[in-house]
Formats: C-alpha cells, structure tokens, sequence
DNA sequence: ATACAACTTAGAGTAAACTCTAAGTCAAAG
DNA sequence: CTTTGACTTAGAGTTTACTCTAAGTTGTAT
C-alpha cells in the first residue's frame, strides 16, 4: 500500500491538479497503478519528485525535465546525457543568482533613496545638486 | 531629440514589442511622443527602464510594476507605499536566493552521483549497501 | 515622385504551466 | 443498497508575458 494522489500533493505541497499534469507531460512514468486503475506512489517516487521539483523550482521548464526522465527510464546509456544536465542547469542558477545579487544592489538603493525621500518629506530632495543648498 | 523605441530596444536589449507592451500596460507613462505621434524616449527614461528591468528580471509582474509606477506618477503623498514595495520585494528576492541555493545543493549532489555512475560504468553503484560485497 | 525603412495601432496568436469541469469509477460507511 | 468522497480521464479555460500581423503613417534618399 504506498500513497494516494491526495497524500502526496499535500506532503510535496502541490496540487492533485499539477502531479497530474506532469504525469499527463510524461514526467512520472515510474509511478504505479493500482488494480483501480488509481495512481499508487511508492516511498521511492518521493526522491524522484524531489528531483522533479528541485529542478522545476530552479527554473527548468517542464519539457527539459522531461527529456531528463525520459534518459533516466533508458537505463545507463544516458548517464553521460544526465550529467550534462545537471552541469549546464547549475551553470543556469549560479547565473540567475548572480543576476538576482545584482538587482539587490538596485533595490538596496531604492530603499535608501525612498527612506531619504521619506525623512525631507519630498523625492525632491535626490534632485539637488551635491554641496549645493545645503541648509541646517 | 531623444530616443526612437528601436534605438532604446537594442541598447536595452528587449524588443521593440515588449517596450510596446509594457507601455500598453502603463508601464510607460513617462515616455513623451514627437510630432508624428512615435515615443521619444528621454535619456531619464533610461533609468526608469532600469528600474523596471530590475524588477520584472528579479521576479515582480507587470501588473506590481504598474502599481509602482502609478504610485510613482502621484507624487511625494505615496513615498511610504513605494518604500514597501521595495522593501517587501527585497525580501521575495532574498528568499528566491535562498532557495536556489538550496537547489544548488540538490544538483551538486547529482552531479557527483552521476559523475561515480560513469566512473563506476552504472547507476547500480548507488544501490549497493555500504561495506558489503566489496570486491578488488 | 516614389520607394523604403521605421514607426504607429488594434487585435490576434503563442507558449508555458497550470487549473478546472464534466462525466464516470470505485471502495467503504451508514 | 445507496450515498459519500476520492479517485479517473479528456479536454476546456486561465493567466502571464510576450510576439506577431495587418493596415496605415511619416521622413528621408534617390
């Protein structure tokens, strides 16, 4: 007896709506069915759906992962394959972090720009010319 | 004479359509037109676009941007609505780090996993219990 | 004068990732 | 028995963010 539908899209967090999507886009092949015809996930299928949402939520779309399922159900011809993408995908989200970094700077000085803003009472205050007006 | 929007989309990298459709969107409010009617960007709405580059590749969508920008068109009286914008999207995107380097984690995993796989000729090397059937 | 390139608009089309609906099945509870 | 709740499917609908098309205008070059 391994988990309904139901108790893994609450465990993982998702919908019912969304595993059967990817079910539907192929990427769950390995999960099992009931005499039913129901989906029976085993205690295993929750490594691989960690898998699936770690590199969904790190940005890979849907189809990719699923070329990444299809070579894994190949067996070990594709290994070379599979360690290619997850080298070119961490190259992918150092990248977005480093991107990320570099908007904090903007929003770091927005946020000054608006709390100095907020202090004179007016933008009007970033708009003066340095050692210009200076008033005490 | 300023900037055509062909001019501003290959210095800023997007295409004129999307400069089209964030003005649509009210994204634009700024942008002045010429006497024909076509935009004619300032070398201030650079900045502006910066900021709403910043925002839009950091995560925040059209429509929060819109927000922002509305505020941002009524004056000194929103100065504390468009600090928080700043200030709670600061934290969206310090969790977005979090969890990519979270993922991070995951995929350098991976990586090693395959990288044993293929030194080891397949998958299986994983599966076997530790210190058991150890064979030179 | 006329061709050409780049602009304009409204609105249609696309892609991704869900999200939901309708109609139906099935097992357990009352 | 029959109701209830959770599952099943195919397929339609939604949202976001573009992306493009069609028809038309304008400014410059030959």
């Amino acid at each position: 007896m391994g988990y309904t539908i139901g108790e893994v899209a609450s465990k993982m967090r998702v919908s019912a709506y969304t595993l059967r999507y990817y079910d539907k886009e192929g990427l769950l092949p390995f999960v099992d069915r009931n005499k039913s015809g129901n989906r029976d996930f085993k205690e295993s299928d929750f490594e691989w759906l960690a898998v699936i949402t770690c590199l969904k939520n790190s940005g890979m779309p849907v189809k990719k992962i699923k070329q990444f399922v299809d070579w894994s159900m190949e067996g070990d011809t594709t290994l070379q394959q599979r360690l290619e993408v997850f080298e070119k995908h961490k190259k992918a989200v150092i990248d977005k972090i480093t991107e990320l970094n570099k908007h904090m700077e903007k929003i770091d000085y927005k946020i000054w720009y608006y709390q100095k803003a907020i202090d004179a009472g007016s933008e009007a205050i970033h708009s003066q010319q340095p050692c210009i007006l200076a008033e005490d």
